[in-house]
DNA sequence: CTACTGCTTCGATGGATGTCAAGGTAGACG
DNA sequence: CGTCTACCTTGACATCCATCGAAGCAGTAG
């Protein structure tokens, strides 16, 4: 599995060299590239299962998580499970690591950090910030 | 489509009762319910045009971006650029509004704010915010 | 060495999704 | 009224994806 780490630290490492660490995405439009590598990472978290496997294994006690633990929360096979860690891993969301019989993951905060920092909605002074109090969102009120 | 704007607006009301204000999903684990309410979001998310489309709106002039301009960055045929717009619709992301000829879209702060809240990693107290230092997680610094 | 457990990978399958061409609707302009 | 532009919806098609059973690999225990 250290082969697989190695690859995924690349993908983290290339991730963070595209988007940055700290661009919100209100204040400037995404690239391409930075577009297709944040919507990899999102679309891992695009599953219930997969969401609720991240938030078990970050919420859980000493920030780590054994397989058997997460199993069991779930009506689904073995094998289903696996894959969605497997997605998880390959997106840079967590680590695992096998410690005699059993396998335990833990996320990597760095990653959610990052995420979270891109998603924080107009940083005062962006273009988006002044609505220009053109119509401060009627919407629709039907 | 003000009846469609009244589908999302009880869509982003159900999504904001579930999953609540500030609920870091590293603070304790997501329920089923809860994670299908995110993952539905985070899936829309999960696609690099959407992703850029909704950068695009958000940070557009004004806080708001015509269909007109944001069909051209792309290499994608209108019809296609329509269904992702959707798609960022139906997940609360967005909203539309007709003005004369030409449909603006505009953000939800308020959502991209949720999401935000709900990735930050681990507030201080949290069961995961004591990795034990086993291993800081040296991560990429490539 | 053999057997057993925990987890992953492989192969297959039904359902979801991205894309486009064609057609439809709303508003503007004569 | 007719027509033009801007945008959306529909229907179809190729691809992707979540899920499972079966098999394989790693580590432990007799």
């Amino acid at each position: 599995m250290s082969k697989q780490d190695e690859a995924q630290e690349r993908v983290l490492a290339h991730l963070a060299a595209v988007v940055g660490c700290c661009e919100p995405l209100a204040r400037e439009p995404l690239t391409a590239q930075q577009s297709t590598e944040l919507a990899r990472v999102f679309k891992a978290m695009g599953d219930p299962v997969r969401l609720r496997l991240l938030s078990l294994i970050a919420s859980h006690a000493g920030g780590e998580a054994c397989v058997c633990d997460l199993t069991d929360v779930f009506d689904l096979s073995g094998p289903t499970i696996s894959h969605h860690l497997k997605v998880l891993r390959e997106a840079g969301l967590i680590t695992g690591e096998r410690r005699g019989t059993w396998v335990y993951y833990r996320v990597r905060p760095e990653l959610l950090d990052q995420l979270s920092a891109v998603l924080v909605p107009a940083a005062p002074g962006s273009p988006a910030a002044m609505p220009a109090d053109r119509d401060a969102l009627p919407v629709v009120d039907a």
